[in-house]
DNA sequence: ATCATGGATGACAGCGCTGTCATTCGTCAA
DNA sequence: TTGACGAATGACAGCGCTGTCATCCATGAT
């Protein structure tokens, strides 16, 4: 296989009969361009099936069309669906992700960010607000839109697009209460700060309800899966046999409790409710239907990606501006208890 | 915030009392360095905060620290287990990943090929061996390496790690067959290559039981997901009550399937058995605890990854050499009819 | 002492593109 | 007719790094 030479602008402009920089901007800026050159130019580009160079754009223009993206876990679906949302904002651009993952650990995140900003993205999209001291000050000096996803909170970096956890979760458990029980209890697997934020929703709900004076929580630093659901509804349910609802941080742990608790034949919604969160699409298909409190992972990714679209385009938010997508309580049969 | 000037490796070379040459070398190959210039540089980066400007190599070698990979989508749980091992097969190199999706869109894969391949990356891997014939010549022409995943197939691009999906379906279908199913039928959603293949070896395995007269398949373009299982059983029965078992085309479905027939008081699994695709965590949570045919899609991205670095490293298999990760079917309650 | 050897280092040019000017030319108002 | 103006185009230099050679010097064999 010959090592053939790549065909540059130059051969472009050679047959186009122009200078190179009028190919360059007829790439980048075919307004500027006179049609009869720009036709001339699109007809060679197609002829030597000529394909820009990347890394020279960016060496001589100091920018990139690649967004950067930084999330704790790629095989976490709440993830994968922000994934999507974030391709199909990209959809029509001549952006592309460039992708890394932390393992929800801080020093990995801020080599991360260090990383991806050598690369001089056109944005840089980090999940959630808790980042190192030193990835923020990072952050704070990148000359290249920012968004924080997942979650709204203090002290923006520059843009955001999140919810609060925290009052998601609160409302989760107003509803175990609404609907009549009074030992509700909360599962928790991977403890990340949007876990905890949800845990402490659930407990500051319990205390305002006049049920503060115990604890009913089981978490661990596990990576969440059903299976864990079940465990961790087994441990429960030693301890406390008095529980009788659970709000699960997610939905493959309010999954696994239902499983578990079919196994133990405990009857659900009346003898036990089950909360999950995030409003994944099985928690309608299952049997019974799951209550869950929905969040719009997708539009978040979308939502972070236009954001940084609409600043490349210069008619951008401000720094410090932040879209709050909330979320939503989906009762379903799960919690639908008859007589409390 | 001043616009300051970016460290380069003459700030560097100058710090360090050595030419930028050697700074560069003492990057990229240090054994080539004297200790006592090596450690002189060393400090000159940390003192200087020095990062290198990936552009700038990229163009000046010809070469990038990314792999390409080109997937489907993200939002299915398969391609989220595959990541995960590309992640984890990463570790401790310099490498990066660019992410494309094609939506299953041939053309839309073939547009990212050229794409990718225009930075130069490090190496590619691209999902299947259904690539367009464009896409396809493009990559064999690639001068980096090519993995093709999930599926072993005839006239490999270049590496392939994967497994037969024909034969997957085809061993699970023989299971139903084996337990004492009579009428097994087959689901299927976002009917990829892979899906079609997966169907073709259901049948045939029908077809060598001497039950090929009929033909007890419903499939639908619509992607995959626990409502579209409930639904597709539910049409199921309804055309074909007689059917006494399904295999899935993935755990979704199998999930939704289980779900329908709770509903439905339908007994699992003397009246119906269920065999799910690919054995997702939760298979084995659920309740019954599903049979599934087991695949690896984490070691599928993990040692496409791996099969890179040893190439990279000059001590890589040849161009056609093929991983077979096989697949395993895990017999369990779902299908544990006791009277056939 | 002399020369070949190899490790360590450096000079030079250039990768392919774009920013910043400068230049050309046609058009229109005065 | 003239000058001013703006659209279209081009020249030049340089982004930060690396490939390819050339050079230097200590070492050991002769």
């Amino acid at each position: 296989m010959e090592k053939t030479r790549k065909t540059t602008l130059s051969d472009v402009a050679a047959l186009a009969d122009v200078s190179p920089i009028t190919v360059s901007r007829a790439l980048r800026d075919p307004e500027k361009v006179s049609p009869d050159a720009r036709a001339r130019i699109t007809l060679a580009i197609a002829q030597l099936g000529y394909v820009p160079n990347p890394a020279a754009r960016a060496l001589a223009s100091g920018r990139t069309d690649v967004v950067g993206v930084i999330i704790p876990s790629v095989s976490n679906n709440v993830f994968a669906d922000v994934m999507r949302g974030i391709y199909d904002g990209l959809q029509d651009s001549q952006l592309g992700v460039q992708l890394g993952t932390t393992r929800y650990a801080p020093s990995t995140e801020e080599q991360l960010v260090r990383v991806f900003l050598s690369q001089q993205p056109a944005g840089l999209i980090v999940a959630g607000h808790d980042q190192s001291p030193g990835a923020r000050a990072l952050l704070e000096r990148a000359d290249c839109p920012v968004v924080q996803i997942m979650e709204v909170g203090p002290q923006p970096i520059d843009l955001v697009v999140g919810l609060s956890h925290y009052q998601a979760a609160r409302d989760g458990a107003q509803h175990l209460l609404d609907s009549g029980y009074r030992a509700p209890a909360f599962l928790g697997a991977q403890m990340d700060p949007r876990s905890q934020r949800r845990l402490a929703g659930f407990r500051d709900c319990l205390i305002a309800a006049g049920l503060g004076g115990d604890d009913p929580v089981v978490t661990t630093p596990e990576p969440s899966s059903v299976s864990l659901g079940c465990r961790l509804f087994a441990d429960l349910i030693a301890t406390r046999p008095q529980t009788d609802a659970v709000l699960c941080n997610n939905d493959d742990l309010a999954l696994g409790v239902l499983f578990e608790a079919q196994r133990r034949n405990i009857r659900i919604p009346d003898r036990l409710g089950i909360c999950g969160f995030n409003d994944h699409e099985m928690m309608s298909a299952a049997e019974p239907p799951l209550t869950s409190v929905a969040t719009d992972r997708y539009e978040m990714g979308r939502a972070a990606i236009l954001q940084i679209r609409d600043r490349l385009a210069g008619r951008g938010q401000p720094r410090g501006h932040a879209i709050d997508l909330g979320y939503r309580l989906v009762p379903r049969r799960s919690t639908a208890r008859v007589t409390p």
